[in-house]
This record gives structure tokens, sequence and C-alpha cells, in this order.
DNA sequence: CAGCATATTCAACATTTGTTGAATAATCAA
DNA sequence: TTGATTATTCAACAAATGTTGAATATGCTG
């Protein structure tokens, strides 16, 4: 476990720029807003993570790897698990998601928050190509073979395809924009990332079953 | 010479915000890069638009009307066509996509741009409440119902959730974020919105009769 | 033509923005 | 204690931003 300072105020610079940007997006957060929610002088935020694109690559990249790594270690857990024939679409889709509400049900909501940012950047046609592959492309790619190994018969566009059904399934989950809540009156709350997931599971191993293998 | 929609320039000042709006967000934009882009004076635009959150607004407005007719019409006549135990699930879900298809196919690049900018707004937690409700709240109410009465045996919240994934899938289909085309090596293009909704159409009928109907 | 309304540009404003260099405070080893 | 390194604030800069009022052009109607 790496150890750090436990609240020195670059890590509070980096908690309230997290939880702007999830909100109003690069351009649509000051650093004086950034350095005012944090207590602490402009000019701080630039001495510990220089430019501006810089702090926002540092808030991106502060999470990342813990969050690549458990997401990789739940789909190699339900490899050892399985067979040689790998394991079932469900069991993938599951480690695809789960360690996602682990995060956020782990008490610190700056996960919500980097979650939320995370789902900005990835449906952002500037952001997205500049940000997203860099540290998750990999990640995708070991996905996709176990997907294609749990679909033998499925062609790869289709693969593909309903692979971005997933992706944008969960994006939208993530971005946590309150208007399911409106929609249903009451009856869905979409920060409850948990009932998001339990009927995502499904519906995309569905999904994938019926593009991907016929039935 | 002579290629011009006769359009006046507040029309190539909605154009212009319209693309940029898209692909950088509100706050990501310039009143004079969206002048300099329609080659025009800044003061032009508030001149007919107001100040800038007004003109945000005209741009959201100019399509909305016309997306919901068009979709609101492709419901209707799969309504029509069909008994009095309505569509099948799979007309209602294509009658809710193929419209926007159909948009981009016109030839206008305008629908291209207003379409990734309605998805970045569905995207944002801070947009999204003020400004999807207003004009698409009655029309999802309206694919809702129909969604019901397609599964009979499917609980409410389980129908949302279900939304939620397509509405989802849906979204990123529409930001075009290039990102599918880079994991898969380019068989997957994402401005193909064509392609997009031949695999996202069974997909996630097939995931809402998985969650809704036991199947 | 004249007159008038609309459309468009010009010039400028008060703020806000990201950024930086110097000054001050805190931390810590010797 | 020192002294040096790190952290933080202060003050200010040039550039960019949204906005506005006045000036000019354009088009239309009589």
């Amino acid at each position: 476990m790496s150890k750090k300072p436990p609240s020195p105020k670059s890590e509070r610079i980096l908690d309230v720029a997290e939880e702007l940007f999830a909100l109003h997006g690069y351009d649509g957060v000051t650093l004086r807003q950034i350095a005012s929610g944090a207590g602490v002088d402009v000019a701080l935020a630039n001495y510990h993570f220089g430019k501006k694109l810089d702090l926002f690559q540092a808030v991106f990249d502060r999470r990342a790897a813990e969050l690549n790594n458990a997401r990789l270690e739940a789909l190699r857990a339900a490899q050892a698990q399985a067979g040689p024939e790998g394991p079932p679409l469900e069991e993938i889709i599951a480690a695809f998601l789960t360690p996602l509400d682990d995060a956020q049900r782990g008490g610190d909501s700056g996960w919500t928050n980097y979650l939320a940012l995370v789902a900005y950047i990835n449906n952002s046609p500037y952001w997205a190509p500049k940000m997203m592959s860099s540290l998750f492309d990999k990640l995708v790619a070991e996905f996709i073979k176990a997907l294609k190994i749990a679909l033998p018969q499925g062609r790869d566009e289709d693969i593909y395809w309903c692979y971005q059904n997933l992706s944008g399934a969960l994006t939208l989950a993530l971005a946590k924009t309150g208007r399911i809540d409106k929609l249903s009156g009451g009856k869905c709350v979409s920060a409850d990332i948990g009932a998001a997931f339990e009927r995502m599971i499904p519906f995309t191993a569905a999904g994938f079953r019926r593009v991907c293998a016929g039935d």
C-alpha cells in the first residue's frame, strides 16, 4: 500500500477539483473556484500541479491505476474460478462493473465524484480520445478477449458494438444526472449504482447473447 | 461560386454554435470563437439571441420540436400498425431510435452536431436536469407507456432502469467520441449510427425482456 | 428618391481568467 | 539554535471574456 501524507492541502485541491470538474467539466471550473473550495490560495494549485490542464490530468490519474487494478483483479478472479472455457458472460460483466460499485460504497465520496468525471470524459468527443485510451485500452482489451471466449460465435464487430452499448449504459449511470429519478417519479434513484448494476448485468448479458450468439 | 442556402447570418451563428458546443461544451466555447467561425462580429450573436445562455438554449430549441415530432410519429405509426396489444418491443425501440438516424442521413451535418450536443447535455449532471426535462419528458413518458404494454409483467422500477440502459447506450453512440473506432481497430466506426442501431435494437430488446419478463 | 426598420459592425467597458515572481510561513535535519 | 528545503500566500500581470451603446450598412416600403 502506498503511504501518503494524511491531509496536505494538495489532496484537498485534488478533491475539490475532482468534484467540480465532474459537475461542470474542464472549462466550467476556474482555478479560483477550486482554490476557494479547498480553502487555499490560487497559486497553490499551480505550485503543486503546474498548469490547469496538468491539474486536470492529475485528478484523472490519481485513482486510475487503482481502479484499473481492481477491475483486472475481478476479471482474473472470475477466470481463476472458471474452467478452461472461461467464465460465463454474466460474471465477466459483473467483474467489469462491481469494482466501481465497491469503490463508491467505500465511504469515500471522492470515488463517486471521480467516476462521474470519468463519465464526463468518456462521453466527450474532445476528451475521450485524448484521455481514455492511455489508461483503459489495455483493460478493455482484456475484457473483450474474455467476451470473445464466452461468445465464440460472435463476430468481432458485433462484440465491439455490444461493448459500446455496455459502456454507454455504464457511463450514463456513473454520470448520475438525476434524470431517471424524475422520470420514474422517485422509483429509481440515480445515485443508487447498486440498483442500476442489478439490472445492467442481466440486461447487457442478454443483449450480448442476442446479438453475438443469435439467442 | 454558389452553393449557398439562403441562410441569414443568424442561422450560421446557430450552426457554428451547435458544432462547437457539441464538441467543447457550454463553457468550452467563447462567443468570439462562434462569431469567428460564422464570419460575423461578436456583437451579432448578442443582437439576435441575447446572452450566451440564451444562445445555448436557442441552439437546443431549434431542432427539438422537430425531433420530438418525428419520434412521436414513429411511435404512433408503429401503434397504428399493431393490434390492440400494442407493437412488439423491437418496434417500440426502433421508433425511439431510427428517427435519429434518419435525421443524420438527411445530409444536413447540423443534425449530427445537434445530436452530439443532446448527448453532451443528457450526460451532464449540471445541464440534464435543467434542459432535458422540459422538452423530452412527455415523449419519454409515451415510450415508457408503450414499453409497459409490451412488457406487462415488468415492474415499474425495472422498466425505468432498463430505459436508462437504453438511453445511455444511445447517448454514447450520439456523442461519437471515436473511441470504439480505436478499440476495434477500425472494425467499427462511431460515426456510423446505422451500424450502431442495427445492434442496439436487438441488444436492448433482449435486455428488456430478460429483466422485465424473466426470459 | 426618402424614410425607416432591421441587420451588422465598431469600439470599448468592467470582470474574470490562468499564470508567475517575490515574499512569508512551516517543516525538518544537523 | 541554525540553515535549508518545502509549502503557502501575496500581489500583480497580460490576455481573454461577456456584454453593451453608438455608429454604420443593408434592405424594404411608400
